[in-house]
DNA sequence: AACATACGCTTACGGTGTAAGTTTATCAAT
DNA sequence: ATTGATAAACTTACACCGTAAGCGTATGTT
């Protein structure tokens, strides 16, 4: 018989700081990033919340960690396509992953230093400008300019009062009968003639700005000479 | 003898909502909003912290008020300037707040309906690019769009492990000794040949990007026929 | 002067992150 | 197989959190 597996008869496996971190962000997904506590994920470990710290030095390195680890869902940028398709590729899939977990983005700003997963998405971002041709120092400005908008586009999106095109509908008729139309004019055009559109979905916004900025990034590379 | 000054002549004046809110945001600004409970509030204007729920319904219409109280901060788009210097001026403006409130960033994402400040400010830039000729539909776009960018940019910007150039290259110096160089070479050729540089700024970015922004949009409205 | 209301206070409860110390399981070397 | 070392899970405890409930007093109106 062996040993190792009679050990543990009845509870899950040992316990690891990948398990922590996957069992996090499920918990994070399914109720929320501010019912995340030590004791609710030990309860969702079979663990006392004590036992976390062996795997994680506090709170805020479990929440470093699970950023770490959606840096790895991210799609990389593929050698495959030319700069522009991969790094629109690439940014579809930041945004997918943003929204299928909706805590990561306000967790982002917090001034860590990166895990291995996030250097590894910058390395490979990066290497796609350069061999996309463009010199150093675009590189580096394109670099911030795409990441800020892609996002602050997910930021936008989920900052929004409402998710689908019903829920804008609600929400736009609500604030056309409430909203004094002469204090906010133009709020009540946009609301009364483009939101209530039929159709009208503002996830559609993010492509317009991603080929917006990489249209406009183009431009400015064939504007600089050679590197 | 006038009343009302007798009445309290120690304590501080009585508490009003506007107190709370400007209270709150300076006791972010100087120790953090992780430190900002209801009763280090409550410390901060001499008062228990559940004397706070008489102006305030909850810590999350507290971190709302701020918020909205922040927009107002924000200079609005001028009706003086051409629109793109215009929503340059206020796009500046958001970032210079959002540096000098650097939690605010974190408390925007969250899905409750807008204050009263923010909507204005909303209202403003929407009809700067209104009466600047952009139709409906590119409006809409071109809104997305720019405060993607400025809102993401100033999130990148926080996200940073360093603020000045010194710290810049203190931590580039470190990446360079402890990453491997086949591991992430783009990252530390960017590191080596551009962060290093003397003069480097990350802050320099939001220029750059702003101007890509405005100017492609400038373009996209030049490229549509009149609304 | 009397009342109604608004506002500040006290107390209490269930939750949080985590420091400190103890017990148990695992693995390496004999 | 036994021992000893190490890693990991557990128990307890503490200071702090948001806020519900209820009380007393100050304020403003009649």
């Amino acid at each position: 018989m062996p040993a190792k597996s009679v050990q543990r008869p009845e509870g899950r496996a040992r316990l690891n700081r990948k398990r922590v971190l996957q069992t996090a962000i499920r918990l994070a997904d399914e109720e929320g990033i501010e019912k995340l506590s030590m004791r609710r994920l030990g309860v969702g470990l079979g663990v006392e919340a004590m036992s976390l710290y062996n795997h994680v030095s506090n709170k805020e390195d479990l929440l470093n960690g699970m950023i770490d680890a959606l840096y790895s869902e991210i799609e990389l940028p593929s050698h495959d396509d030319d700069w522009k398709t991969a790094l629109r590729k690439r940014s579809v899939s930041v945004r997918d992953v943003l929204l299928r977990h909706p805590w990561a983005n306000g967790l982002m700003d917090s001034g860590t230093s990166p895990g291995p997963g996030t250097l590894r998405h910058h390395d490979r971002v990066l290497g796609t400008f350069r061999n996309g041709g463009f010199s150093l120092a675009m590189t580096a400005h394109a670099f911030s300019a795409l990441d800020s908008y892609v996002y602050g586009y997910a930021k936008q999106e989920k900052a929004l009062p409402f998710d689908t095109e019903e829920q804008a509908a609600v929400m736009a008729s609500a604030m056309l009968a409430q909203l004094p139309a002469s204090e906010y004019p133009y709020l009540y055009e946009l609301m009364g003639k483009h939101v209530l559109r039929p159709g009208y979905n503002y996830a559609d916004e993010f492509s317009f700005g991603l080929d917006l900025v990489l249209d406009a990034l183009e431009r400015e590379r064939d504007l600089e000479g050679a590197d």
